[in-house]
DNA sequence: AGATCTTTGCAAGTGATTTGCAAATGTGTA
DNA sequence: TACACATTTGCAAATCACTTGCAAAGATCT
């Protein structure tokens, strides 16, 4: 008999380890549904009738030692999160925070380089590369 | 006559455009007598005979925004601060928290291939660039 | 369905950073 | 050097982001 998966955020959750909650669910199709990076204060305001705060907070960190999203540092704000896609960078403006996926990323010759040049270090587990700049809209405007 | 400079971090301030007080000298002189970038507890800690912990705050904030220091994010801590120096990045062991300076950086190429690419961002002003991994003595210890 | 383990909501607690305000200190000018 | 004005500091309270303890609610396994 064919297995049939209930939906696809469910499926998500059992295949990472995780019991299957409303709250996990609302928390996922909610960070789908944001185009960037969303701080967890956004995530809470978005679903404060579905979630509890403090709820926010655990499943965010559950989700991140899960690898079910990842948390950007930005210069202006808090914590960012993002459900995980392909390995990316991001852009932000530095006027009005706006964010940006960028395509570009290390090379890995450029990566082993800085291993190898730099013995220190037995490895090498991620990186974060963050590009800060004025966005167009915010370049004209001034 | 010629002009005979009080002390380095005076001239530093005055030319900062700050006036010179001696909670800033101290902090400067903290802040070069640490190998890496700390926190500002850490500078709190060293300073709380001379300095009040909400000054220290402010005066972190000023030296940033002069460009004096440079605020570094972390996976792990909250803000470090380092004195600005030629630029550089860093890699923090994810097992003790250690940071150590990396000599290298993008090549110029590709960060203004950074910018070409994706035209939608009228200037580049900074970059972050952060690695992480396990330092040696971590990685012996397990 | 029942036993058991996990997750959630709530409210209080933390730790880091900020703020208001009066006193202290710094700066420019006479 | 002294004064007037502007800036900075210390202090205490406040805020902000996030965490925790615990009992009730919900999920999973059989």
């Amino acid at each position: 008999m064919k297995k049939v998966s209930l939906t696809p955020y469910a499926d998500l959750l059992k295949s990472s380890g995780l019991s299957i909650t409303k709250q996990r669910i609302a928390l996922l199709k909610a960070l789908d549904a944001c185009k960037g990076p969303v701080s967890a204060a956004v995530l809470y305001k978005k679903l404060q009738t579905q979630i509890n705060e403090a709820t926010v907070y655990r499943i965010l960190k559950e989700f991140e030692t899960r690898g079910l999203v990842k948390e950007i540092l930005s210069k202006k704000e808090h914590a960012l999160y993002e459900r995980t896609t392909a390995h990316h960078h991001h852009i932000h403006c530095t006027s009005c925070g706006h964010i940006e996926e960028l395509e570009v990323c290390l090379s890995p010759h450029t990566l082993s380089s800085v291993l190898a040049s730099q013995k220190k270090f037995a490895s090498l587990e991620d990186h974060t590369l963050e590009f800060y700049g004025r966005c167009n809209s915010c370049n004209n405007g001034r």
